[in-house]
DNA sequence: GATCGAAGGACGGAAGACCAAACCTTTTCT
DNA sequence: AGAAAAGGTTTGGTCTTCCGTCCTTCGATC
């Protein structure tokens, strides 16, 4: 049903051709950016962000519009101002409760999983490629680290978006941070009202040691196999819970 | 050089955070969509598209602004318009020539080739889990097309975009159709001006006959495998010919 | 303690993108 | 002849974004 047959040389109409073409404004997407980074930890909280001076520019974007997406930022709790010299913008430290996946996250939830599948697999294979021994000593430590927050979901899940931002790098691709970065703010939509019990965390983790070996010996295929294996968990995870996508 | 260890419990500054925010507006994205959906033979040449008034609501835009890439796009000699009743917007039937690839597209060469390799890697297993009897059918058919278009590269690449974006319809994720169009788009790009001997194109097509298989056994590992080296000739390529990334 | 400099905060106008709703012109079908 | 369906045109308004300027705060330095 999802694609039917047809000939082998007319053309069909597709479909995505005509989809709604969504142009999100500066604003948003500056509001989407900073909000997803800070969500994610990738901006800890109490860090200072660049000045407005600085970062308007570094974002290709004029100071007013920046400064709109911060005032929003420091309303929903994010982010506070300082005024004066030494001031500047800061992370919240604790940070405002994440609000309930909305109905349409939930019900997208498929198309994250498969989008998050491309994502992660691309960056096994690269990183099995490409990573260097530094950044492979990085990962071990994160990895180190997710082993002493088995007790505490929200701390795991911190560092286990630092481990695959940092497989991302190690790829070495600037496309596959970002297209990671933004599912896992997706992803983390949909997890966070889940339960995770430690024995869940430690097996994952698991998943993750057994990763970084194969990526340190430049195995691709059985990067792919673990990797696959580790988002299979949370996949069948959502699927009991959640309507069929 | 590319990701430096960094302590597990701190948190170092990502780059990409911070990266400028693109924010295409309706006018290019629309010109954008409809004009790869051409390129790739998406929207074949003689073939009609909607009317403007259907087809701005389906795109969600404003008729001026659908009109503004309309007129872009037959300047361009992509389209033509002819008015009256039963009139309407067409495809042109000769195609303009492929404008040379830019120096930027040429510099990011590497980075779309990973992007691809992410997209096709996740079409692949997606694929093989959820591929259909017609939609192999349907895939079947094209691997014939090709095999008649080996003397000929314009038509060859068209039947192989077909081919790929077929694959991901059979993956049933959206979002992997849309991103394997892009991709494609810019792969078209790179390769449209590397000559392709027939030899190359038949072993080239029988790695999709081996791809197709292995998803028609539901075999995602062997499908990965086989995506993998398939993608490894282009890219081999371009590197002999294009400056390292 | 006065001053300087660096940071956030605020305003106002200009430019451009986008939208909405008309209306005009051409062509074909009934 | 007239209705209908398509592209072509015009107008005016709204919203976003940009740019520049000025103000306010406050730590650091002299």
């Amino acid at each position: 049903m999802a694609a039917e047959r047809r000939a082998a040389g007319t053309l069909a109409p597709p479909e995505v051709v005509f989809a709604p073409v969504r142009s999100q404004t500066a604003f948003e997407e500056t509001v989407d950016r900073l909000g997803t980074a800070i969500k994610l930890g990738l901006l800890a909280p109490g860090s200072q962000l660049p000045a407005e001076r600085e970062l308007c520019t570094r974002l290709g974007i004029a100071r007013s519009t920046l400064r709109q997406a911060l005032t929003a930022l420091s309303q929903s709790g994010h982010v506070f101002a300082t005024r004066g010299r030494g001031g500047g913008t800061f992370v919240a430290d604790p940070q405002p409760p994440a609000d309930p996946p909305s109905a349409q996250m939930l019900s997208e939830w498929r198309e994250t999983c498969d989008r998050r599948l491309a994502v992660e697999l691309g960056v096994a294979v690269l990183a099995a490629e490409r990573a260097g021994p530094e950044a492979l000593a990085g990962l071990e430590d994160v990895a180190v680290a997710l082993d002493d927050s088995l007790e505490d979901f929200t701390a795991y899940r911190q560092a286990d978006i630092r481990l695959h931002v940092g497989l991302a790098e190690a790829a070495g691709s600037t496309w596959l941070v970002q297209a990671m970065t933004e599912v896992q703010g997706a992803m983390t939509d949909l997890i966070a009202y889940i339960a995770h019990p430690p024995e869940v965390l430690a097996s994952s983790n698991a998943q993750h040691r057994r990763l970084i070996s194969a990526i340190r010996e430049g195995d691709a295929m059985r990067a792919t196999q673990v990797m696959t294996e580790h988002l299979q968990g949370t996949e069948h995870v959502l699927a009991g819970l959640l309507p069929r996508g």
